[in-house]
This record gives structure tokens, sequence and C-alpha cells, in this order.
DNA sequence: GATTGTCTCCGACATCTGTGGTAGAAACTT
DNA sequence: AAGTTTCTACCACAGATGTCGGAGACAATC
């Protein structure tokens, strides 16, 4: 999805060379994952182009993003906060992390 | 995992009972959760109380958050800053947390 | 000691996900 | 038109996870 996210439309072929040359999979995977992603209305065709089809993403990054991180956040009782505190904890955020973002959100109004 | 961190140590009859009376699974259903993570590490037996195994985790709740966590911060690019920046925009988290997992943070120095 | 209840052990089945092979249609290339 | 490349449509298979059933061992009870 990532992929076509920054693609905005995409084919297969174009898919599957925007992923990174090393770990790169078969053609053929990458069908597969959009036509299960189509199944479950992550994605639809737009159009043809020759004989291949293109796609684009049903549910923005946004949208998506939202659904896994409260989905995460469930596992942790649905708060936050532990995550939060957790990060602070192992030292993966720092106090100039939290810092920033304050100011982002405060400049945002 | 959740419930036999809480009990410290528990036999599968346990674990089943200390489940949310709601939607709790069949007794058989605790015993392969149990078998599949011991398999994996996450616990091991201790000693036999009657016919029935008791368990201890092998890994604390902490250690596995971590991973968990990690795991998950790397499908944003490993950093945890696009995961506030979310929290923040959703307005899941607000100023008023940041600033007390703040003050969290240096009352720990 | 036969009955009943409780465990363990093992197998089973569905769904999801990652990965890719095959067949045959379509569209270029000579 | 014949050959080659490129797609789509399907099938397959392995591992993880959620859910459970059956067989047989053990123990408690009648």
């Amino acid at each position: 999805m990532e992929a076509l996210w920054s693609l905005g439309r995409a084919s297969v072929r174009e898919l599957l060379e925007a992923l990174p040359e090393e770990r790169r999979p078969a053609y053929t995977t990458v069908q597969t994952i959009v036509r299960r992603l189509e199944r479950k209305e992550a994605l639809h065709q737009v159009r043809k182009i020759g004989n291949a089809h293109v796609y684009r993403p049903s549910i923005s990054r946004k949208a998506a993003y939202g659904r896994l991180i409260s989905d995460f956040l469930d596992l942790f009782g649905g708060s936050p906060r532990p995550l939060i505190s957790h990060l602070v904890e192992s030292g993966q955020l720092g106090l100039d992390d939290l810092k920033e973002v304050e100011s982002e959100l405060v400049a945002h109004h």
C-alpha cells in the first residue's frame, strides 16, 4: 500500500519497481497482494492501459494508519499513555522529541 | 500472556478462568495457545500439581511490549515521531498528556 | 474396582499472509 | 501471421493464529 499511496495510481509493474531493489518479490507476488487488497476493498481498478490494470487506493494512508494505530493501542487498553511511557522509558523518545511535537501542536493553533 | 503475567504462574485452568467470562474460549483452545507459546519459548512449565502443568512466563511483559512496539514502529520507518504526530493530530493525545509524560521524564531525570 | 471428571497430547480446520509457479489471453515485434 | 513479451486469473504451499474435538492417562468418588 505504501507504494501505491506514494504513486497515487499504479499498475502491478509500477508497484513492483517502486520497491527497493534489494528484497523485491516476484511479479506475481505483488499481483497476489493487489488482488487480495482489492478483495478487501483497500484499492480498486480504475482503468486499463494496454492490457494492464491500473489501481488506486480506496482508503487514504491517513485513515489506514488511524485504524492500525487504534488497533494497536487496543493491545494496551486503548490509551496511548502506556505506549508513550514505554517509548520514553526505553529511551526511544527523548525530551527534545516531546518538545518538538508540542510546539508543532501549539503552532497549528 | 497477559493473564499469565498477572498471575505470575498458572495452570491452563487458571488461565482460562482468568479470562473475562464473556468470550471465554474452550479449555483446549487455551491449551493450544499455551503449547504454541511454549514452543516459542515465551513461557515454560515449572512443575505439576496433580496431573496438571503449571507455567511461568519466560519473558517479561516489559520485554515483550518492547519488541512489540519496536516492530510496530518499523512500520513507520522505525521512528516514533510519525506515530506521536498522528496521535496528536487525531486528538488522541493532548498537550496535557505530553506535559504529563514530560514531567515524569524530568522527575526520573 | 467401576464411574466420572480433569488433564495432556495430538490432530484438525479455517483464515491470513508471504511467496511464487502455470496457463492462456493480449499486445508488441518482426 | 508467427514469435516474444507482458498481463491476468488461478492454484499451491508454508507458517501463524484462532478454535476446537478425540483418545487415553490419572485421579477422585461411589
